[in-house]
DNA sequence: CAGTTATATAACTTATTAGTTAAGTATACG
DNA sequence: CGTATACTTAACTAATAAGTTATATAACTG
């Protein structure tokens, strides 16, 4: 799976490294206080940093005994360039759902036929 | 996996199913439609499909013996809205960047020691 | 150097995923 | 009714993923 963009959506595609990522936002962060939330082991943190780092969402750095991880921005960047492709797309979905409200709200029969 | 936005972001994290979207932000397209660029069997688009519509992605009708299927908004509205919880930190990254290339430019000697 | 703390790696299990081919369902058409 | 078309479902395989426990590495501490 080598396209940036499918790395970065699977590795996003967890609960728990999601809750990682939302921690980071806050700051750098040690492996061991990026473990304490959760009621996994310790080595599958170990892996999901992992994942995270091979999508590029996270570096780390090495201080004595601890391996400081930090967010990187470049993919979220990235993902949001991406999805900004359909924000048209959803604006319009909205403008047809809104005028359909409002249709209804002023009893036009076409709203509940169409 | 029950929560919505891990569906969502798995069920993007294939560059088919991507591509899929892509056309389907179009207009609406049957099943054969959506399977005609790729290479893979047509049963494997089927599955795609339907990861798709349990994500809430694309909703399908029925037209004949056709499946017509369209694109829906929910589900990248919601990801767009998660996301904008990381933009202020890109941003101050980029003004990080942006300030560190000024720096070097004009030659400040703290640019490359820090 | 011995022990402790922080983290990583190995080996394994179980579940999920993406693909396949073959067979089934549904609608249209002569 | 029989057949062609559009699509889905079933059954299977191979690869990947997420978790586990046990072990290894690396750096600090006395």
């Amino acid at each position: 799976m080598p396209d940036p963009l499918s790395m970065t959506l699977s590795a996003l595609a967890d609960p728990t490294r999601r809750a990682i990522l939302a921690r980071l936002v806050q700051g750098e962060a040690t492996v061991g206080e990026l473990a304490a939330p959760f009621s996994i082991s310790q080595p599958a943190i170990s892996k999901h940093l992992k994942v995270l780092e091979r999508a590029g969402l996270i570096s780390r750095g090495r201080e004595a005994q601890w391996r400081p991880c930090r967010l990187e921005a470049a993919p979220l960047q990235d993902l949001a360039g991406w999805l900004e492709n359909y924000r048209r797309f959803w604006e319009e979905s909205f403008d047809r759902l809104d005028a359909y409200l409002k249709d209804l709200q002023k009893g036009d029969p076409d709203a509940s036929s169409s």
